[in-house]
DNA sequence: TGCCAGGGTTTTAACGTTCAAACAGACTTC
DNA sequence: GAAGTCTGTTTGAACGTTAAAACCCTGGCA
């Protein structure tokens, strides 16, 4: 409960000096400064980060909405985002906020509100949905943040992201299949009104024709993301003419239920038929044979994300000559997602 | 943007009596609160809470550790608290900070600057470990916390906490398992060292001897918390000499373990073998049959949790003879989980 | 008429920092 | 030796709010 006053008594100089001793200790001669610590280390003086956050108007705060899911599909891989974020934000002395807001524009108030009474800094948005409105309206209110998603939108997205590269993802997964013999294989899909989905099927789709293997009629479409979807989808598949003998799921659950019906029919994942999952959520190292799945590098988004939000603003561009292009000034990021190999797409 | 002063100037008024109209507007006469509040709107302000929390030292944030797992065994229902958590702290207009800190003592210097630089006023826990060094910690320091999940201790518990009655619960499941005419009733559990463990086992114990049912040898101990456990612990239930025809499991993974094994063996559960997991988690309501399970009363855990944080401390006890038992004064509850019954444990 | 009470409002003084300007020395420079 | 340039330190003011005290009315009462 030191305050720089006391520190600066006790060290035999002013207030500013300490100030300067945690903030700018170039500033100050050895021997001032070594005694100004001592001084600090006795008191155990922190800083008081309201009155900092006053003087400065900088709270070091980034605001995060903490998803609902209203039909209880909860976010399998929400706390390893979450972990990636904080520790990303920490190397920067920054925090993360959370707080709940009603989905889409509604929502939109909370978010002012919390940046006009100084609680946050800035938003990283996640949860970004097709054509998700809260980017357009952040940006025009010239409220800073930062997006895990992309909105999918026709025209340009509004404002700075960070997304993976859902497409090389399956694309990966489809060439890893093939390099295991596979030569028919199938996707299991989301409904078409998801710009995600697409991405992800363009990428398989892609990766087949390339590879010289047939998609038509492989795509699956499940309208949820259930175990009970998947394994029908699945099903199907095998049901067909030509049964597929490789089956890449656009979510782990999906590819969870093609592991069921697997077993089910008495066939085993990784031998009779190769599967991979997305997200490389819990349930793939949990299930046996562990599931193969596409992992989201999590650091390295959260890593970015911050990195993003907290350079300095080059928005109102008092200087405008200054460094044109500096070293990291691109704020659309795509990362490349890793293929974590398991049982259940190769044998071993 | 706009502070209390152009507010004050706009009304023509002090600006204390901005500050009345906001935080005790029964002290101004009717005419001058409304005349203050239309140029409140008209500006669109907003209190700087940094201002605020600086004046009066208090910053209404709790601060709350996200839990790393290093073996990537993760909380699956962490969003779910982090929602309610985020939920109820709204309703006192406080927010959720989130941090990150090593386990154990070494992590308590964190929570101690975190305090000490005043960006939170105390500390919800969770992840509580049997004998969990922190709460004593914080207690000696005077940091206000909160726990939810005992320490399982032999003196008594450090500091305030809220729990879910874990043996009720699981004594519940025994019973409806048994109302569904099961008789030989097994539990998979954790290793002997967890005291929620313990906690939940006996009961299960309790029940199954209350109801005249036996429990020798058929309680499990699974070393890990991983399909595969919960699937052989099951294949050990089932091969004995009498084996069981109902399965209560310490947690949804290891029930789902026990629905593949019936799976493999061609049962069906809720058929032949009842099932029921713990916690609720989203894989009790993705698999097939769904899977009976134990829910923790996230909301109510998340109320209890911030009410009796928030609540005005009477540590310094300065009126000692001032109500002595106010309404409220509890701070160790213990809150009844939910058995929510589907498919695993009983057809239809 | 003079005094008191009390509601409503304003004044003053903090809360703990940092920014900007001022200042004091020592050291160059011509 | 006067003027200029550093370097290190202090002074004064401000960030936006609230607690506490002071103040000014109006009305009641003796």
């Amino acid at each position: 409960m030191a305050t720089l006053k006391q520190v600066a008594a006790h060290a035999e100089v002013s207030v500013q000096t300490v100030s300067n001793a945690l903030n700018a200790p170039h500033r100050l001669r050895p021997d001032t400064l070594q005694r100004v610590t001592k001084s600090i280390e006795l008191l155990n003086y922190r800083p008081n980060r309201n009155a900092r956050s006053l003087r400065t108007s900088a709270v070091e705060l980034i605001g995060y909405c903490v998803p609902s899911w209203p039909n209880g599909q909860a976010h399998l891989v929400m706390d390893q985002f979450l972990h990636a974020l904080c520790t990303a934000a920490e190397t920067t002395s920054r925090h993360i906020l959370l707080f709940t807001a009603p989905v889409g524009l509604e929502g939109m108030p909370v978010y002012e509100d919390l940046h006009a009474r100084r609680l946050v800094d800035g938003f990283v948005l996640s949860q970004t949905e097709t054509h998700d409105p809260r980017h357009g309206w952040l940006k025009e209110q010239e409220i800073p943040f930062v997006s895990f998603g992309r909105v999918w939108k026709e025209t340009t997205q509004p404002g700075p992201f960070v997304d993976v590269d859902g497409a090389a993802g399956c694309a990966a997964a489809v060439r890893h299949l093939y390099d295991a013999g596979r030569r028919r294989i199938g996707f299991l899909s989301w409904p078409k009104s998801s710009g995600l989905a697409e991405d992800r099927l363009s990428g398989w789709s892609d990766a087949c024709k390339q590879l010289g293997l047939s998609t038509s009629g492989r795509a699956m479409r499940c309208v949820d993301d259930t175990i009970d979807e998947g394994a029908g989808a699945t099903a199907e598949l095998l049901d067909a003419t030509e049964p597929v003998d490789g089956i890449v799921a656009i979510s782990d659950v999906l590819a969870l239920g093609a592991l069921s019906e697997l077993n089910r029919r008495g066939l085993t994942a990784g031998v009779e038929v190769g599967v991979t999952g997305f997200d490389d959520s819990p349930l793939a190292s949990v299930v046996s044979p562990a599931l193969t799945s596409i992992r989201q590098p999590m650091d390295q988004i959260a890593t970015e994300l911050i990195d993003i939000l907290t350079a300095p603003t080059r928005r109102s561009a008092d200087n405008p000559d200054a460094d044109p292009t500096p070293a990291r000034s691109s704020t659309e990021r795509l990362l490349q997602p890793e293929l974590v190999i398991r049982g259940s797409s190769a044998p071993g």
